[in-house]
Formats: C-alpha cells, structure tokens, sequence
DNA sequence: CATTCAACCGACCCATAAGTCGGTTTGCTT
DNA sequence: AAGCAAACCGACTTATGGGTCGGTTGAATG
C-alpha cells in the first residue's frame, strides 16, 4: 500500500497549501494553478485526486477547516472550570495572527461563510454546520454554568451564544492586516464587560 | 442639456440594479450582462457611462451605499435622548427585511467588506470608510451620553462602538434567508443586556 | 432638410481558469 | 528484466465575462 501512502501525501500536501491560499486570496480569487505552481504539480496529478475543484475544497473543509476549529474553539470549552473566561480564552487564542507560518488571525469562518453564501449551496451547508456545532457546544457550556452556579438564572443561552458568535465573526471583517492589535484589544475587553453583565455575581467594574 | 437629463437617468436605472444584483448574488458573481439583460440595455450603453465595472461600483458605493448608510445608522443616532435605546433601534431597524421590494435585510456591507478584501484594495477602502465614518458617529453619540449621564463613566466608548460594529457585522453572516426572525430577536435581547451593563444606572434584569 | 452628437447597439476580441486526455515516469511485483 | 498500474505531466478545449469598436438611432439645432 505504498501508493496509497504516497497518494495520502500528495493530497495532504494539495490540501494544506490550498488552505493557506484560499485563506489568504479567497476561493474564486483562486485559481488551481496558484496552487499547483507552488507544489510544482501539474493539472494532471490534481484531477487523478480530486473531481473538481469544489470537491477539492470540500475536502479541506470536512478535513483541515472543521479540525481547527474543533482545537481552537470547541475543545477548548470542555473543563469545569466558570464558562465565561474560558470562552474569552478561547476566542482571544483564536484571534491571534498565527504564531510561526500557521494560519493567520485564528480563523477565517466569516470570510468562507460570505463567500459562499449565495454562490455555491452545499459548501455553504458544510461551513454553516460547522457553526451550528459551534453553536451547540458554546449553549451546552452556557447552560452547566448556569447549573454550576457561575451564570445568571435569567440567561437566554442560545441567545447569549448566538451573540458571541456574531461579535467574533464580525470581528474577522474589521481586523484587516494592520489595525489587529487595538481591535482585538478592544473586542475582548468589551466582551468581558458583557459576560459580566450575564455572570451570576454582579461584580461591578 | 436635455441629454445630461437622459444619462443621469440611465446611469441612475443602472446603479439601482447594479446594487440589487450585487447585494443577492455578489459583485464577482455577477456579469454585467446579468444586469445588462434586465435593463435591456447594452454593453455600448454600459460602457457609454461607465469606463469599467469597477468605476460603477464605486460610484454605487459612493452614491447608494453611503446614501443607505447615513440613512439607516448615522442620521438616527442624531438626537438628544439616551443614545442606547436609539443605537439598538437603528440596528434593529438596519436588519429589518425589506418592506416592498426595498433592499432585503437591511444592510450588505460585511458582504461586500469581505469580498473585496484582499481583491480590490480601492473599493476595500472606500467601503472601510464608510464603516469608519459610522464608528466615529457611534463614538461620539457615546460620549455624549457619557456627558448626560446615560452611559457609565468607565466605559470605553471606541471599545464598545467597535463591539457594536463586529456584532452587527457578523449578524449578517448569520442570517441567512431562513432563520431570521429568531436570530435577530436573539441579537437584540442579548444587545439590550450588553447596553444594560454600559448603562449609568445598573438596571437589574 | 441637413448636420451633429449623445445615447445606444451588439458582434467581436482576448484573458482567465476549470476541466480533459493522451501520453510519460516511477516504483513495486513477479 | 518485464509488466503494470498509480502518479504525474502539460498542451488543449471550452466557457465565461470584461472590455472594444464600428456602426445606427433620434432628437435638437441651424
């Protein structure tokens, strides 16, 4: 089976690279041949591995996209401890600029998600479902802080996870290359303000 | 100058629709034709009155968008009652689907704010502008309640504007057709609650 | 009525990029 | 060493869409 490994290779190598360029240009700004110069690999041997393009990308999300952000954003929610800082952890990692050559500014859900709503149904499926499990995990931790006593009572959770999820992605339109430090700064204290405003003792700033 | 009459009505027809194509399918999604075809005009037309598809673009966003923008977020801010309620009025009124044929969900700009980024760095900028120029009215609409005694003395006013932005924002990557009504009404309770917590007098819920 | 020019027409040009296909290379098996 | 299939090559096909250009129309002007 060592065609098979090889053949892994090559399609890891397509897929990692075609990450990092989607991410940094877009899908549709995209063409394989942007791709396949880098690897130095021709048409040819990217359709004996992929369909299309499309399937190419559906790939990389059900693969690279949905791991990340399982390691950055829902993982990261499963310990004991009060939700709340650890959600502000969470998403203060996850707006980081890539520390090394990983991906830059933590992740680009909002820039995929607007691309290909309208455009292509299916991927958008795929990216919005990664969302909804997002979502789930994020009412799930709000709702045991509740329980353990660390969230107010009157909570609406799903609200409440919907909000943070809008305010993160939204955040991902604003932060441009420069401008990053400041902005996140600036999100990450104002969230703190709201959690406290939801948190069940009303510490005062 | 009967003539200049005839053009600046064909060139308004064409950045009506520009605009509302744009807005339902994107700008790179869409060929001139798409538009051409509707109006029944021409590429000799087209490119009578605009010297690119660019240059059209630039002058829907500096015509229509910033028209919209001022319309639905600037000018309702400018008042003399507590800025938050009238802040999440705006807002509420922003994502209101569209009456008649008007424009459908309040407003595209994190739509077009991420397709032209890293795409087209002019009308990037224009669109940034005009997002700024709406955080410079939010910070000053904030400070001013500060003044009369609505918003808390320690709040951050460029903090919480920016928060507001990036919530909103991201409110449009979220809503998608369906599922509206709920997303929204979410949005604004758990906005509300924020605002609650900015607010001078520590309403309890 | 002739002239003129803005407004408009639409066939054409050309660059881009997805996808095809007949081939060549590579390396494992026998 | 021969055979064979997976992996890979790259010229080609095809579709799309922005932009061009030589023309036509129609209304105002003299």
């Amino acid at each position: 089976m060592e065609m098979t490994l090889k053949r892994r290779e090559t399609m890891h190598r397509l897929c990692g690279k075609g990450l990092e360029i989607f991410n940094e240009k877009g899908y549709y700004n995209t063409s394989l041949d942007d791709i396949l110069n880098e690897l130095s690999l021709s048409k040819g041997a990217f359709y004996h591995h992929f369909k299309s393009k499309e399937d190419y990308f559906i790939n990389i999300v059900q693969n690279l996209i949905v791991q990340k952000v399982y390691a950055l954003l829902i993982e990261p929610l499963d310990t004991d401890e009060n939700p709340l800082p650890v959600i502000v952890e969470s998403l203060e990692n996850a707006l980081e600029p890539g520390k090394k050559n990983e991906m830059a500014y933590g992740f680009m859900l909002n820039d995929f998600l607007t691309e290909f709503n309208k455009r292509n149904e299916e991927i958008s499926g795929y990216l919005k479902n990664i969302v909804s499990v997002w979502e789930v995990n994020l009412v799930a931790v709000l709702k045991r802080g509740k329980v353990d006593g660390h969230i107010a009572r009157h909570v609406d959770c799903e609200g409440a996870a919907t909000y943070i999820i809008a305010s993160y992605l939204g955040m991902r339109s604003l932060m441009t290359e420069s401008s990053n430090r400041q902005l996140k700064y600036q999100y990450i204290q104002q969230l703190k303000q709201y959690f406290r405003s939801i948190s069940a003792h009303q510490v005062l700033a």
